[in-house]
DNA sequence: GCTAAAAGGACAAACGTTTGCATAAACCTA
DNA sequence: TAGGTTTATGCAAACGTTTGTCCTTTTAGC
């Protein structure tokens, strides 16, 4: 029953021929003669010959192994972000291992290790939320793989990259609400020693500079983002001599949880207050009202970073200079943003 | 600085031992005498060893891999059995490899033979929506591969799996209903050639007899179960003669979208619309009412399927007989059902 | 002090491929 | 027909480990 596979050696003594040519044939090398090598595909199909990627990695020295490493894979952006790395890795033949640093340093370093002992080609990484530095990571470059981190990445560092604009992504939000008559904008910020949180508030700073407004430290409410925290956040703004006519989270979580405080106070979205989020996360166009959001392309920065990964494996023997990738995001308008002209808004519908 | 790295043969030369040496004492084997597996291990250090998996994988027929095939590892559900299931492997000493279907079955052969040919030592699958037959895993179960079916799995078929019982999850939902004092419980199905669909009705069907109502055609609406087909049916039922006073939905998203009609047309759920979907998305206690829904255990499935994988391997010398686990589904009450009793309401909070 | 056993290590074969080189047969070309 | 080229194949080494077997040295038992 278990029947142990068959080897190329044993497809050679049943033709009687060598090992080298029924490799030869397999790989349909132009030195082979057709009719051996239909013989050789004939053979290989009727015992049902299954290749041993290990022995030829080995040999070859290529593994077609391509290293994931996310700090988790559950929940919204970070599966969609590996739904596009799988996608085109698996279309130019490269098998993905998946790791969680589940937030860990330590998990992060084993990781690696991990990975560079399953011979991988290349290691593409969205960093844990307390990484600050790089030295686990050397190993990686020191051994000339292409490493590519994505969306949480490290400042000041000449490693490849691939991110979103979110000082853009917020500058856009901000500059969305004033031009929908929002004159006191308040923040749900995240984490600063994130570089997206970071940036979320610097274009948030910008763009109400930009117009005019003043930046007002009790405006910003920094915070973990989770939904409990919006709940917090909007509460202590509703608390304010002067509380704010709208909020740009810095996170959808947040953005629903302050929401959530509004409706219980009977205050009305967006006239009230105005809400915009951060990440298009599924719920927020099942909100009542929806929720405008700022898109993070999650899939095409999977696949940027996987074509960024061929680009470095390709000119390998040179030196790759690393490249950085900086994705657009795109502002979805929706209901919870929209004072004026609500004939105008695009009916965006959930998957 | 592309430093070639160090084989076991470069630490055996530099320490004049044999290799065989050098392998026994980086595995920490008892016949090497301390002192040299201490020399061992340091100049591994110094030189920044790093073993080759791939080599030891071929030499000891065990490649230390699991393969997973979803159809797609984007969204709430197949990302959380991804989750447990990467997180319980790494912790035996797995690398987990990913594979997604897209909900095709073509893709299913190919990534199949892809797992097989990386030698993967098991392999977990939640199939396709329209994979019928078993053709394709054969030969997987031939080379006496684990193989652990989970979530969609073919039924009658003598393989391992691991579902939840969706017929229970729906049972409870629907008994739920009945309890809250609703008469006329409708039912949002899926797709019917799908195992968890078919049972989440049957389980449907039977708490309506078993509390002496009756199945009514006109109330089950088949569909897609998105966000769309929840607002179609939601329109049909409320155009009936007799509407229904309560809907039991299998997908969380059908039953947003019924949610929203409901809203729009100024109807109160749960007083007017009694309303219990499926899956526990995240955005079931984010939206208002929040929804009741049936919790799947998705974590708990990734791990149940890696242990069942792990179990199997054990035994693989003997015949290993298949298994099958069953998890036990929870009902999640939240305001979206609650007729009576509000005071009661456990407060769930979303992560 | 002699033998037996144990300890520590070396040799070499294997795992299943790929591939540079050599070879033999067949085909041209003049 | 000799010489050269092409075509098709074989040989054997290599990839980096692990591991069964054998050898040498030390230790212990008496």
């Amino acid at each position: 029953m278990a029947a142990n596979r068959a080897s190329i050696a044993d497809l050679a003594k049943k033709l009687n021929i060598s090992v080298s040519t029924v490799s030869r044939a397999l790989n349909n090398h132009t030195s082979i003669s057709e009719s051996t090598r239909k013989k050789v595909w004939q053979l290989a199909k009727e015992v049902n010959y299954q290749p041993n990627h290990l022995a030829a990695a080995l040999r070859k020295g290529r593994s077609n192994l391509l290293g994931v490493m996310v700090p988790h894979i559950e929940g919204h952006f970070f599966s969609s972000v590996m739904h596009g790395i799988e996608t085109v890795a698996s279309k130019v033949g490269f098998n993905v291992m998946i790791c969680q640093s589940n937030e860990n340093v330590a998990s992060e370093k084993k990781n690696i290790e991990s990975l560079l002992n399953a011979q991988v080609e290349g290691v593409l990484v969205s960093l844990a939320r307390n990484t600050h530095d790089f030295k686990h990571f050397e190993k990686v470059s020191k051994r000339a793989i292409p490493l590519v981190f994505f969306d949480r990445v490290l400042e000041g560092l000449n490693v490849s990259s691939v991110i979103i604009d979110d000082y853009l992504g917020a500058y856009q939000a901000v500059t969305h609400l004033i031009e929908q008559g929002c004159q006191r904008i308040a923040h749900f910020a995240g984490p600063q020693h994130l570089n997206i949180y970071k940036n979320r508030q610097r274009g948030y700073q910008d763009a109400l500079q930009a117009h005019g407004l003043s930046v007002e430290d009790d405006l910003i409410f920094t915070c973990d983002m989770k939904t409990e925290d919006g709940v917090e956040g909007m509460e202590k703004l509703l608390a304010l001599a002067v509380p704010p006519d709208a909020v740009f989270s810095a996170s959808d979580f947040s953005a629903v949880g302050a929401m959530q405080v509004l409706k219980a106070r009977q205050l009305r979205v967006p006239h009230d207050m105005a809400l915009v989020g951060f990440s298009n996360e599924t719920f927020t166009s099942l909100t009542e009202p929806r929720i405008t959001s700022v898109d993070q392309r999650c899939e095409q920065m999977g696949q940027s970073a996987v074509k960024l990964f061929l680009e470095m494996l390709e000119e390998k023997s040179g030196e790759f200079s690393p490249r950085r990738i900086v994705l657009q995001p795109e502002l979805l308008i929706r209901e919870s943003s929209l004072r004026l002209q609500p004939h105008l808004i695009p009916h965006v519908t959930a998957r």
